[in-house]
RNA sequence: GGUCGGUUGGCCGAGCGGUUAGGCAGAGCUCUGCAAAAGCUCGUACAGCGGUUCAAAUCCGCUACCGACCUCCA
């Protein structure tokens, strides 16, 4: 099979382009995770499952990832520093009376059971930016000492009108520091400590109240939000990686900020390629946890939220969200879950037939074996085109449909060969489970095959009903399972079944 | 207000200058004892108005909506 050359799409360069690592082989990948002060909604499942595919993929390739994504158990501010901005965690932990290490604890277990739930693969290295103070204080330190930080009452300041003299500040996120600076001019609410309006804090003051602090050779504070991704990512990846990835709206200030650190630090660009992920909508809007337009995933599943009419399963929600591309806004509804419900029930009851079917001996590669092979190859191009899940999936299901016509003898086994028949089992497996990360639900597993026995018996009992035109017994059988939740299927080997 | 992005058939969602995306729903046909499942076929979508081009959903301009970021958010 033709390898085909991976292309991304780099926020950095606003282009696509053809991937290459800095080190033959490997790829390093940072990705910006939760800050843990309250549970995951789904708008940050959507980002964590779209580079968990792209984690799965980039392995697939071949590449030996080192995947990084940080827990923030710190710095991350309500509001601003000059506003009386309150770190989220001791906020939380204040509130609730608890340990900011509780809260921490709390919210990160909830976080890292819902990653399972969704079948993402943990990360090589989740590091927490309250175990890297040190390294923060350091590259404070760095930034000061290359003259692009000043001191402030006990808390250090980025000077971005200095550093944009030899940098070029906004490029990532497409701002011009002038129009930062000029809509300063109209907004008149107090700049505090900073210089300019477009500073931002890396060290902070700690209020005598706040819970959470460090000493420093500014001050006893704590260290701002931008700076621990611009730290772990260097210590884990290096001064220059391969990846940098989180969720559209980190762009500015976060992302861009931390570009801004690391070229303050060390004269050096963290990425070489920047991808984002675009937001989950509901209702046309941004699903947030600031406004109620939010739904959490327990309510999805449970189908306890009014915004829709039953509960979806973890990998319903999965596959739905891989419908579309990771770039693209989703927007979710009820109508588009139940749609994505039973299109996903169609791509694994297709994968069931096709994992149990055997070559005809007699077959011969003809133009039936050469529309499956190009599919197949097709799909590999899809992924292999900034990870256009959606465009795969496609795919999938235009094989699906060669598969059931296989095996309901629309289609002949014969124009099939053994080779693709193979190849076309691999390319399932491959995509469904090893690539999209979708996993079996309905496995009852634990009965020992039970059921498949008493099934068994049920669909003998009703084969010599109809056998002897009995269509009342057959019938009733028919229905009561149906009742039941068991879809029967005749097919011209005999009658299947599964849950409806 | 500034910056950026979007507007695709009943619903979701690809598409980045010429080819059927795909799924769900719907219609017809085949198969079936009747169904279901499955297969095949079909609906002549591209916000509006201009322009470029042999050719535009796709490029350019204007208009209208919608959204994101600019302040914490994946």
């Amino acid at each position: 099979m033709k390898k085909h050359q991976l292309k991304v799409q780099n926020s950095l360069t606003r282009k696509k382009e053809i991937f290459e690592p800095l080190h033959d082989g490997k790829v390093g990948m940072y990705v910006c995770g939760p800050t843990v002060y309250s549970d995951v909604h789904l708008g940050n499942c959507r980002t964590f499952v779209s580079f968990d595919v792209i984690y799965r993929y980039l392995k697939y390739l071949g590449y030996k990832v080192r995947y990084v994504r940080n827990i923030t158990d710190v710095g991350h501010l309500v509001g601003d520093v000059d506003t009386g901005g309150e770190d989220k965690i001791s906020k939380k932990a204040r509130l609730e009376q608890l340990e900011p290490m509780e809260v921490v604890q709390r919210y990160m277990n909830g976080f890292h059971e819902m990653m399972t739930v969704f079948n993402t693969e943990k990360p090589d290295i989740e590091p927490r930016a309250t175990g890297h103070i040190i390294g923060q204080i350091k590259m404070v330190q760095d930034i000061l000492d290359r003259g692009y930080a000043y001191v402030k009452n006990g808390s250090v300041y980025f000077d971005t009108l200095k550093f944009a003299k030899d940098y070029p500040y906004g490029e990532l996120s497409g701002r011009k520091i002038d129009e930062l600076i000029a809509e300063s001019r109209d907004d008149l609410k107090g700049q505090g400590e900073k210089n300019n309006p477009s500073d931002f804090a890396i060290w902070i003051k700690a209020e005598p109240t706040h819970l959470m602090r460090w000493e420093s050779p500014w001050s006893v504070g704590f260290p701002g939000w931008h700076l621990e991704c611009s730290v772990m990512s260097t210590k884990y990846l290096g001064k220059h990686f391969d990846i940098h990835g989180g969720g559209n709206d980190l762009k500015f200030p976060h992302h861009e900020n931390e570009v801004a650190q690391n070229y303050g630090a060390c004269d050096c660009a963290p990425a070489k390629y920047w991808l984002h992920t675009n937001m989950l909508l509901m209702n046309g809007k941004k699903m947030s946890k600031s406004d109620d337009n939010s739904i959490t995933p327990q309510q999805l599943f449970t189908g306890d939220s009014k915004h829709v009419s039953k509960g979806y399963s973890p990998m319903t929600i999965r596959f739905f969200m891989l419908q579309s591309h990771y770039a693209s806004t989703l927007d979710l509804s009820d109508d588009a879950l139940s749609a994505a419900e039973k299109g996903y029930k169609r791509l694994t009851e297709a994968n069931k037939v096709l994992q149990a079917m055997q070559p005809d001996p007699a077959a011969k590669a003809g133009d039936l074996d050469k529309e499956i092979s190009d599919l197949i190859d097709l799909a590999h191009a899809e992924m292999s085109d900034d990870f256009s899940t959606p465009r795969a999936i496609g795919r999938l299901f235009e094989l699906s449909a060669k598969i059931n016509g296989l095996k309901g003898g629309q289609l002949n086994k014969k124009d099939l060969s053994a080779e693709t028949l193979e190849l076309l089992k691999t390319t399932f497996t491959d995509f469904i489970y090893t690539i999209f990360g979708l996993k079996d639900e309905d496995a009852g597993g634990s009965d020992n095959g039970v059921t498949d026995s008493l099934m068994q018996l049920i669909i003998d009992m009703r084969k010599t009903a109809r056998e002897q035109k009995d269509w009342g017994t057959s019938d009733k059988i028919r229905d009561a399972l149906k009742e039941a939740g068991v879809q029967l299927k005749d097919g011209k080997e005999g009658t299947e079944w599964s849950l409806v």
